[in-house]
DNA sequence: CATGAATGAGCATTCATTCAT
DNA sequence: GATGAATGAATGCTCATTCAT
């Protein structure tokens, strides 16, 4: 799949250097194709990006959907979520800088791969917030503010853990991210 | 002063375009300068964001002394470190977008500025921790982690409201977010 | 070539107004091409002086390798590359003016072109006054002196010809110039 | 003389750095004055160049005025004056290097000061010659061009010498220079 | 006279995108 | 579909000059 190999070569220079610092030459360099090929599978430098937030979402959106239909408590749920969602983001330490930096760039906010990832995923969590605090789960919360605050709270971290590129031995971080997330909302 | 006055009209550009989609003419005039009084008072355009980013540090570096000379538990400390951090960043919607976007750009990560906020900031919290765990008025943690965490957590959410423009009503968002850190950290 | 489609576009603006005064869009627009066609073509605009240089040296260098191997005294070697050195400067007065007058310019020094130019040409001089004066067809002599300085006599009086656009007419300042050099290098 | 201490800072800048690349800044920072005072010692920087040519010009007007009064052969009187303008250059290297480097930059010909410069001590040289032809003194030759050789001759030398910083060592280049010239225009 | 902050036209260079091959 | 030379609008930055102090 050119595609696939457009964004993958995509993924390692945004990475490293951002959006805006990262050419459609840059790209078409290391994924060893023409530059013209690139607007061939996709309709502009930002239709990149736009797959590569698409793709991620789609593959959290089918968790989420396939996670409703166990039976499992809802704190339990919310727990794989974020598991699964860490876990994505810890198999590919680029790829995390990328969802992270860009989805934060004013100048992407527009794209519809970019908005279905930063609304939706949060939506997963109020929506398992709510029935945790229906089934008393949980302890009494804004399961709006709250949702949202999780998703930052594995963002920011995912960043600064990336960032210093300690994605690899994420394992101590991801107890420790849990711990704080089971803590926080926990009943007292 | 024209420093403040070109500083301020790049904030309001900078949260709105992010930092590549705003130009130093953009900039001159919003100021109603001309685009060689920039450079008059920065080295060039990076250095507004280093300035910015001094700035916001210095206030919080100041803060943070008075804070230690206090008489107050270490979980107070905190607590008040919170509330001022997140006070400054709800005065100032538009300086908050920046601070967080420009923060996570990667072709900015070199400027003295934004270091010392993206590494004092947490050291901060790491050693209000310490202490508090050493007086066993928080439960057993890894400051190291915990600290980013909770930075983190403060970006994240701040990004996600500031976003939405309704940092101006942030009392809900500052008291929901302060549960959850108080709970994530609590003694059981 | 597009290439020398620009370098002659360029050698036609830089006789007139030197490097400095000689703009990139300035190029384009003589040569019918995009601005940026001159950056697919060279790296910068440096490079286009260098290229020019580089070429008239490499005409020169290749003259003198089968100056070498004819069968005549060194002292006709010598007029017959000052003969090949007038004659080129003289077919095209405007590079010939940029030869000259670029060559003494300390911004341009560095590139390699220039260097070869400056300092090989002389270098072909000396090396056949050498031979010269062992065969005792010329005066006793300092040869590397007595090369730049003949090497500058055709610098200095090109661009003073040029300069008074006649060059085309230069047949007498051939002479002229030959007998000088001639009566300069003699036996008594 | 703050106008004699501002062309002194600008010399050794320009030599180093030639017109286009010595900024009215660094002239004012090199003679520890305020830009505007640059202003107000000269109508612009071109200006400055115009005033270091006049001034060179002025000294070799008199020394000729002097020497056509004295009672020698015209060949001595041309040998003098060769002698004085080679002493001169070789006095001040960074001088000699403006003189000689700017008097070739097509953005300065029009100045005035460069214009006698440049014209006036061939026509020095010119006169000479021609007296010393019909006193018989030298051999025929074309006297209009054989003084822009000469002029250019001198021109070349001192530039590749002062290039190569070894005009305070310039007693051989003068001599061999000397030779060179006096060999050319000799009676056979 | 001296100052130096302010000016803004002008520069070299970049880069997303196109399109003839 | 793939190519990559050509495009030209747009960018950050410079610097000779002015003028209020």
């Amino acid at each position: 799949m050119k595609k696939d190999l457009i964004a993958d070569s995509a993924i390692e220079l945004l990475a490293e250097k951002g959006y805006a610092n990262t050419t459609t030459r840059m790209i078409s360099e290391k994924a060893n194709i023409a530059v013209g090929t690139i607007y061939t599978n996709f309709k502009n430098k930002e239709g990149i990006l736009d797959y590569i937030f698409q793709t991620e979402f789609d593959k959290r959106d089918a968790f989420f959907k396939k996670l409703l239909s166990t039976h499992t408590s809802y704190l339990d749920k919310l727990n794989h979520f974020l598991d699964f969602h860490f876990y994505e983001l810890s198999k590919n330490e680029m790829l995390a800088l990328v969802l992270i930096q860009e989805s934060s760039n004013p100048e992407l906010s527009h794209l519809p791969g970019i908005q279905s990832f930063l609304q939706q995923i949060p939506e997963f969590f109020r929506t398992l917030l709510i029935e945790a605090m229906d089934h008393n789960e949980v302890r009494q919360l804004d399961p709006g503010l709250t949702s949202e605050i999780i998703f930052s709270t594995i963002r920011g971290t995912v960043l600064n853990v990336a960032g210093k590129h300690a994605l690899n031995d994420s394992e101590s971080t991801r107890k420790e991210l849990k711990s704080f997330i089971t803590h926080a909302i926990q009943k007292v």
